[in-house]
DNA sequence: AGAATGATCCTCT
DNA sequence: GAGGATCATTCTC
């Protein structure tokens, strides 16, 4: 239990989800675990906010299943999906408002062969870009849904010393059936591990 | 390079 | 009983 001594504050996530959104972009994901410390840079996130938001998960109201997005700022919100995988939401803004930054993507920093094992892949670039990819590399279930992350043994921190500020490009939402014309994905312009599709298109010639 | 598909199970109707 | 904020693999152009 060494600590999240440098771990944002609440205050971080008491703000407009969108503004969250775009700040925790560069920022560090730490987990630690029996099995080690493993630590990723985000490169990739997606804003979901209010009852009014279709894509929303509190679109259809509050339920048993969406509670901890109604929660005070700075919960994990972690959800279960496709019968196989989990994701992993920041929640923000006031106590009582349903609203929630998706963590999409990282760029590996520390653990690597940690989730190389977890992960059954190793090339860094495929250990955490994308949403399920990302909490299997770092041993993310339900049993953090709820968990308040300014402690561990998940929690962010800032972006690390010396670190330029990251042009961040935004476009639609992923993998969503309505709510598409709200763009709201935010990621790191030209980063590898950002998921594939939409956003890595290239430019072929 | 893009479309289709199977895996697999929690949550809500 | 159906569908889902996905992923890896296998197909079809």
């Amino acid at each position: 239990m060494a600590g999240a001594r440098r771990a944002l504050p609440r205050a971080f996530y008491h703000r407009s989800t969108l503004e969250v959104a775009r700040h925790v972009l560069g920022c560090v994901l730490v987990s630690e675990s029996t099995e080690g410390r493993v630590a990723g840079r985000i490169v990739e996130v997606e804003a979901y906010r209010g009852e009014d938001d279709p894509a929303c998960h509190a679109a259809a109201g509050r339920t048993a299943r969406n509670q901890v997005l109604y929660g005070p700022p700075g919960l994990a919100y972690v959800y279960f999906t496709y019968g196989m995988h989990h994701c992993l939401n920041l929640v923000t803004e006031r106590d009582g408002f349903p609203a929630a930054v998706l963590i999409r993507a990282l760029e590996p920093l520390e653990g690597l062969e940690i989730m190389a094992r977890r992960r059954g892949v190793r090339a860094p670039e495929r250990l955490a870009s994308g949403p399920g990819r990302l909490t299997q590399a770092l041993g993310v279930d339900l049993r953090l849904n709820g968990h308040d992350l300014t402690r561990a043994p998940l929690w962010l921190e800032p972006p690390p010393a010396g670190s330029r500020r990251p042009r961040v490009e935004r476009g639609p939402r992923v993998g969503i059936r309505v709510g598409r014309e709200r763009p709201w994905r935010f990621f790191l312009a030209g980063n590898a591990c950002v998921s594939p599709g939409r956003a890595r298109r290239r430019v072929s010639s």
